[in-house]
DNA sequence: CGTTATTTTGAGCGATCGTTCAAATTAGGA
DNA sequence: TCCTAATTTGAACGATCGCTCAAAATAACG
């Protein structure tokens, strides 16, 4: 190797997320990436192949920071479901206001493409298949705590959650009322299916 | 008044809204429009205004079918409740298939849209807000009916249902399982809050 | 300090975008 | 049937799209 890249490749997919996390897959232009991230269209195409390319390590790392996210809950708190309840209000409270992003990334790209971008599509679906692996597995440990029910199905319980965060960060974009919203987030661990 | 419009407009917004509806607003080019709907870039500025105007009436149109849908299922169903019950599962059940679109029109362009185009989100709103109301009417008449407790408030059950269509309809996305999803759907109004 | 492999640059490609408007076409009224 | 006001047409505008590539700049080597 003779020269090294100069550009901090971490640096500039975290801002290239949060574009396409703004703005979507299709309101984003190449010209918009370029001004956000400080490169001409030579170099992020030799680092990143083309926008498609790019747009796939943004939904990783966005994956990634959303796991990373949960652990982080998970460390700060002794019980694995309160752990949970946590990230959901981090991930829905106060994410409405101003240039924030009060929806989730991966649900709203699945919202917006179609199968003409059906790669994009299934990387999208099976990320969130790894975040809600991640719910299962606190909510098994829950189990195993006795703060769950034992006789209750893991994985259901874990889509319920994931419903209920695609729920509220919609309706979160209508009204978001802080109390409303964490009594919303209580009630979802409070009452059925959870008890 | 000496020529009038050959065209059948509300043929021409039905073929919009579906396009729009599909491919959403940004990639939804004015081509892609005037090859759906079989007309003229100048025919449908001078009906239409632009790209933006189309794109209101289509909203506007989208919210009337669903207005009208729900009021069909109240008709056909001697239980308020049950007539709103059989509309979520008519918007969730079997639209994930092909072509048909899994998403809530109004929910996607929540989610897609910016403030660039403030005035798209703000009509949105307020149509998700018709039918939120359209739901406490039902919502109410099922208390004055005994079909649910009057304590409880109708508006905080309109939104509890607005939140699970919006969260079943992207986790439709991912597993349209039409047993699973009516099982889904029926547990909305047999538990917390509405029982 | 040259050499050299690599990265960075940015002008510019062809395609498509939303939109305009002068000309052609059309259908009622005289 | 001719007139006239409205509709319809489609070529084309300037802007922007995703993307390419030859040339310039750069940094690790001897």
């Amino acid at each position: 190797m003779v020269k090294t890249a100069k550009f901090n490749r971490q640096e500039v997919i975290d801002k290239a997320t949060n574009l396409y996390w703004i703005k979507g897959f299709h309101a984003t232009s190449m010209r918009n990436l370029q001004d956000e991230i400080d490169m001409r269209p030579g170099s992020i195409y030799a680092a990143f192949g083309n926008k498609n390319g790019l747009f796939k390590e943004t939904l990783r790392n966005y994956t990634d920071m959303s796991l990373a996210n949960l652990k982080q809950c998970r460390r700060e708190n002794e019980s694995p479901i309160e752990a949970l309840k946590i990230f959901v209000k981090k991930q829905i409270i106060g994410t409405q206001d101003g240039t924030l992003n009060g929806m989730c990334m991966l649900s709203k790209t699945i919202a917006e493409l179609t199968s003409e971008n059906q790669d994009l599509i299934d990387i999208t679906k099976s990320f969130l298949g790894e975040i809600g692996a991640e719910f299962v597995r606190l909510i098994e440990e829950g189990q195993s705590l006795g703060e769950v029910a034992k006789n209750k199905n893991a994985e259901d319980l874990a889509i319920h959650v994931q419903i209920q965060i695609a729920g509220l960060r919609t309706y979160g974009k209508l009204n978001n009322d802080k109390n409303k919203m964490d009594a919303l987030i209580n009630d979802i661990f409070a009452h059925h299916p959870f008890k």
